[in-house]
DNA sequence: CTGGGGATGGGGCCC
DNA sequence: TGGGCCCCATCCCCA
């Protein structure tokens, strides 16, 4: 007897119940629409809502209701869907605030899938291989128009077979919104042959909120209609769209046509072609680097960010995807790169700054003590010791070489020096500074298991 | 409210 | 390609 669609029916029942408004027993208000749900599906979904239900189970016969401001309706929308079908519609445009919303909501299978978008968007080498000439291009079964990618989380993985890798699943994998391209020097385009603005820099700090591209006007305002010879001297045409102030999506743009004609054409030095034509319709000047090489830039797909280096894009995705794999032993407090715990460890934990934290003068080993506070270090000169008046300065268990007195402990937060006992599961990896006792954990936060597949 | 300084985040680039 | 260094911008806290 085979049950192996025992589940997906239920799971169909459920969401059928769901759509009919029957036995709905939870009713989430965002953004003035109510969602109904069922709280075992909530429940067994999202660990915010396993929290939320928990305590509240003992209202039985009572719908429960919660409402969010964090994030948009659509959001949720996408989330519930996902709940009741195990399919995730995401797309360049919404992959960050789904990712958002599935963080709040801890859905750690969501925020994999969405680690796995922008992961699969970073993989350069394999887009050129096969997806990035395949823009255009639907998966197998993919709806034609769908605006986004479905991923899905299990479901529908009889749909594939187990031992396609995420090489051959990532080449169905392509956001509507090109996740990264070549992108002209900004500082190259000329006034009069284009009214483009330059992109964005992008400055902020802590602001994490993830500027997408956007256009004011219509999209048949910015079509515009190009004719430009090809390699073998026949014309041929493109439409491309010319939002105000995107000039990096124009070039994407002209990139995935001129790419595709290429393709066709000649396999070589592609890249470099595309460059070139794209000089011709843009009127870019100086677009070739010293060697006569086209000069590439990596384009990132969240913001308008271009870096010369794929490492770079890479580093700097981690600014949108809002991953910390270093945290810091000390304190807990997680950083985007290894350095950075280093520095914060240095500076907070390890008092390897030679000044006096109250008269900000310099102290030597012989004229400055170290000084506990808490979880953090930091120095005072002999001076300032004794007006502060610690009587008691205990030795610091942890280093012998130097004096440490601790002027008021948090009680409730155990100073945890030792690193080197510090708790290490199968999935970190570890970054041993020889220079301190410090052993950074490298922690990554995706299941390896779960593969997104196209449905 | 404002200015200063520390802490932090992020980009460029070298190795 | 990743690690690391340097530099700078921004945030945040405090006087």
């Amino acid at each position: 007897m085979d049950l192996s669609s025992h589940h997906s029916r239920l799971l169909q029942q459920l969401d059928e119940q769901r759509r009919r408004d029957l036995f709905c027993d939870c009713h989430i208000v965002i953004e003035g629409q109510t969602f109904r749900a069922h709280r075992n599906v909530l429940f067994a979904s999202s660990g915010y809502f396993k929290m939320l239900l928990s305590q509240s189970c003992g209202e039985v016969g009572q719908p429960t209701t919660a409402t969010f401001d964090v994030f948009s309706a659509d959001t949720f929308k996408a989330i519930l869907d996902f709940m009741y079908s195990g399919k995730l519609p995401i797309s360049g445009q919404n992959v960050i605030e789904i990712m958002s919303a599935a963080s709040y909501l801890q859905m750690t299978e969501v925020i994999s899938v969405c680690k796995m978008f922008i992961k699969s968007s970073l993989d350069i080498n394999e887009k050129d291989r096969d997806g990035f000439f395949g823009i255009s291009e639907k998966a197998p079964g993919q709806q034609s128009g769908s605006d986004c990618s479905l991923y899905n989380t299990g479901w529908a993985m009889d749909r594939y077979s187990s031992n396609q890798s995420e090489e051959d699943i990532a080449g169905y994998l392509e956001p509507t919104y090109n996740p990264y391209g070549f992108c002209p020097r900004t500082d190259e385009i000329t006034p009069q042959n284009s009214n483009l603005t330059a992109p964005n820099k992008i400055s902020e700090r802590h602001n994490r909120t993830t500027r997408m591209p956007s256009s004011n006007s219509s999209p048949e305002e910015n079509v515009k209609e190009s004719r430009f010879p090809g390699t073998d001297g026949s014309g041929y045409h493109i439409e491309v769209e010319l939002p105000q102030g995107e000039n990096s999506e124009v070039f994407l743009n002209c990139h995935k046509v001129i790419r595709q004609r290429h393709r066709r054409r000649s396999s070589i030095n592609i890249a470099t072609k595309a460059e070139e034509a794209y000089a011709k319709i843009m009127g870019i000047k100086g677009s070739l680097g010293e060697d006569n090489l086209p000069i590439v830039h990596f384009k990132c797909p969240f913001c308008t960010h271009t870096v010369k280096r794929k490492a770079d894009l890479k580093r700097h995705l981690l600014c949108h995807t809002g991953e910390r794999p270093y945290p810091c032993q000390a304190c807990g407090k997680r950083f985007t790169r290894l350095e950075h715990v280093r520095n914060h460890y240095r500076t907070i934990h390890e008092a390897v700054k030679p000044v006096c934290r109250w008269c900000k003068r310099h102290v030597t080993e012989e004229s400055g003590q170290v000084v506990q506070e808490g979880t953090r270090r930091f120095r005072l000169c002999i001076k300032c010791v004794s007006e502060i008046g610690a009587g008691n300065v205990p030795k610091d268990a942890y280093d012998d070489d130097e004096p440490t007195i601790v002027l008021s402990g948090d009680e409730d937060k155990e100073p945890s020096w030792n690193f080197q006992n510090g708790l290490q599961t199968s999935d970190t990896e570890i970054h041993e500074d020889v220079s301190s006792d410090l052993v950074i954990h490298k922690v990554d936060d995706i299941d390896e298991d779960i593969k997104p597949i196209i449905c």
